[in-house]
DNA sequence: GATGCCGGAATTGTCGACAGATGGCCGGCG
DNA sequence: CGCCGGCCATCTGTCGACAATTCCGGCATC
């Protein structure tokens, strides 16, 4: 066995640095360390990862296509902000995407991973009850990837998880409504209902409406709280 | 003004020379001097294009994330290699992209984007009079992104691209049957008629068949040679 | 007081070099 | 004669350094 896996240093034996160190601005990006727009400094991040500055870079293109990063010539890497615009255009994607997820797991799922949808719900429901909306986001999240994972194109997952991140930085204002994740675990419910059934296209319309609702819920909380709406659509 | 543009041999003045890596790997690529499943020689490349390894594995790791390469761990970066069960799940994926392309384009497309449509039908017209697929081609993928364009959804084309990309990877067999491009651009003068109604849910189930036909002519092509069906393609 | 210019510090883009890993070749051994 | 193990060439992963560019502050000027 290698030891070198958590205390990997300096040699490269059994993982890049690339993949370390892209995990790590992710985290600095999701746990808010990292704020859209603010530049990433190559030689500070460097320095505090203790590697140089080229694993930093490479991770940086990754998370670049990812659409985590946007770059400038000659002034780096900073961390993208999703506008309204970009995040309705996501809605819009994801809803399809969804749809297609729907659709083809619901020719192929099984009892064991309808199971594994089933426990999520529950955990859902548990959360709902408690009124843990930091419980639930995951757990809602998990859910959705599940669906996506089970509908065996792994293209489709490909795609998936970074628009879920690209999503995520934009949701920072959080505009979750309270009442959502009563009638979004029923969503729920209702695909597994439909997976179960192997109704494909029952599946793919409820995995439409469930994003678009989604959709709809950011909109309607953007209208209550209307911070500045320009993307580049002026407000 | 700068000299240092098409010269540019050292100074990063005006442009990265990851981008310019990236456009050159993806020419080698789409030329077909890089085949599937080749390795990528660094340092080779780096001294045929005249530059260190840094940019060309940034470039790399671009390219990666595009999915027209691969990473293996103290070995490199490979031209992927896309099989049938790929091609199959990126089928789907555009299938539903592109509906969704029509359906929002349908909302927003103006005279101007519908006569550039047009034009293109007319042009494709014209190769398939010469029976000139060389030149059907392009013009048939140049159809496909100009409705991803005119959907006015940014992501959409970010995600778009790259599965153009891996599946031009995948379609060096040339399946392409003979009668296809006729029924193929009535389609496209379908969506365009559907487009300029302002037709969104007509466009979309039109553009969900037409790549759903495109899908079915590749199955048929396989059938007719049949190369192994296996995911990991075995040949 | 505001504006534009100039110089130094900080940062990026790129390069060349080194340590470690991989793959193939050759000789020894069963 | 075939298989195994070690050696060597090649290549990747990473590092530190340098030139060019951008950023920021102060200063002179209008």
């Amino acid at each position: 066995m290698n030891k070198t896996r958590k205390s990997a240093q300096r040699v490269p034996r059994t993982a890049s640095f690339v993949v370390a160190v892209q995990k790590e601005i992710e985290r600095l990006i999701g746990s808010g360390e990292l704020q859209g727009g603010s530049r990433i400094n190559e030689s500070a991040m460097a320095q505090k990862l203790s590697v140089s500055r080229g694993p930093i870079r490479e991770a940086c293109r990754t998370l670049e296509q990812q659409g985590l990063l946007r770059s400038e010539l000659n002034r780096g890497f900073f961390v993208r902000e999703i506008g309204v615009k970009e995040a309705l255009d996501i809605y819009e994607i994801r809803a399809s995407l969804f749809a297609t997820a729907g659709r083809l797991a619901a020719r192929v799922i099984g009892v064991r991973q309808l199971a594994v949808l089933s426990d999520l719900a529950d955990k859902m429901d548990r959360a709902i009850a408690d009124e843990d909306i930091t419980l639930f986001y995951p757990l809602n999240n998990e859910f959705h990837r599940r669906v996506v994972e089970f509908s065996d194109n792994s293209k489709l997952m490909e795609i998936w998880l970074p628009l879920e991140a690209q999503l995520y930085l934009h949701r920072r204002r959080g505009y979750m409504l309270p009442g959502s994740m009563r009638s979004s675990n029923d969503d729920h419910r209702a695909m597994i209902e439909a997976l179960g059934r192997g109704d494909g296209p029952a599946a793919a319309t409820l995995m439409e409406r469930h994003i678009m609702a989604g959709r709809s819920r950011m909109l309607q909380s953007l209208g209550a709280e209307p911070i500045g709406l320009a993307t580049g659509g002026a407000a």
